[in-house]
DNA sequence: TAAATCTATGCACCAAGTTGCATATCAATA
DNA sequence: TATTGATATGCAACTTGGTGCATAGATTTA
């Protein structure tokens, strides 16, 4: 149910054909919702017959032909009231927590290894997500869409940063 | 194919009924992999016919029978593999940042109702954890089982102390 | 004694997500 | 000119996850 409106999300900011929607499900609204471009062109064929996008044929010269999607007002009603409804808790997921719950089965280099592969993911991230702030100049002067955008990205700094710790705490623990 | 591993993994650490499990998976290895009773069933069914587990009618007085499984060596060998593989990472999905991205097409009341909503769900599983917190006596003297253990949790704290601190940041934002 | 609750297991159906494949246009590079 | 790479779209098959329902033994509570 949520892909479709992340997906509405996108085109209210700006409209979109499938190839467009999949790169910026590749970082931008893909850091907060992920999704393969399978997924989204099959999505999309079922929010234009539902009639909350508007599909139309864009020939192109130097490029392949494209179908650029643009969202309906039916489309923006539906995400506003989206919006608005409760919010359904993320099911969490964690394959390296469910691995060091039962860490003790392997030798602790092993999990070593494990955490610092963390630490580095986590460490990309993380910059990948500094270097973004940095465009924002005077973030409590920014008009509110671009503010709205600018605090999910804070949650991700919080995210990474929190996650950061944790691993050297971790690793510090288990080298004792 | 990481469902069937978190059971794996809390077979490992005693035998259970589906049951059993089901309520595993409601807390403790819950807090960092979420599964319905339906699926640990199906899965169980599954483990089985690999020869990963081994199932068992017992009969009980008192209550109805169930069917107590235990891991095989196989098993055990499986999760040990599984522990050392590169670890895949988990596929974002947050439905409330999607909600934000797009947050001026609501009334900034809306999003501050969302915010409180979130902050105080967050506040409620830091305090579940802070209480399970408290029942490790000594964090640097457990054995490495417990204390792996006590990292996941460890994990889950600085986890919600981050989406806290963020969701104030953005209250305090938004208020302005 | 009736109803609610906890223990215990599972089917059927549907929705969502993944993987691999297939196709095609056009530009740039080797 | 052949190949690579970016642009652009999509099908088929499969796996995983979610919802609702169905059943049933036993205890507790009203």
């Amino acid at each position: 149910m949520a892909l479709s409106h992340a997906i509405l999300a996108v085109l209210a900011g700006r409209t979109c054909s499938g190839y467009d929607l999949a790169k910026q499900f590749d970082g931008s609204v893909g850091f907060f919702w992920h999704a393969t471009h399978q997924q989204i062109y099959r999505e999309l064929t079922k929010l234009e017959e539902n009639g909350w996008i508007d599909g139309e044929m864009v020939q192109q010269n130097g490029r392949p032909d494209k179908k650029s999607f643009v969202i309906t007002a039916a489309g923006t009603a539906q995400l506003q009231a989206w919006i608005a409804k409760p919010t359904a808790a993320s099911p969490m997921k964690d394959e390296l927590l469910t691995k060091l719950f039962v860490g003790h089965l392997v030798p602790i280099e092993t999990l070593l290894q494990q955490l610092e592969e963390q630490r580095s993911l986590h460490t990309e991230n993380l910059a990948t997500y500094r270097t973004i702030e940095k465009l924002f100049k005077n973030p409590d002067e920014l008009p509110l869409n671009l503010r709205c955008q600018y605090l999910t990205l804070r949650n991700g700094i919080h995210y990474e940063t929190g996650w950061l710790a944790w691993c050297e705490e971790a690793i510090g623990q288990l080298k004792t």
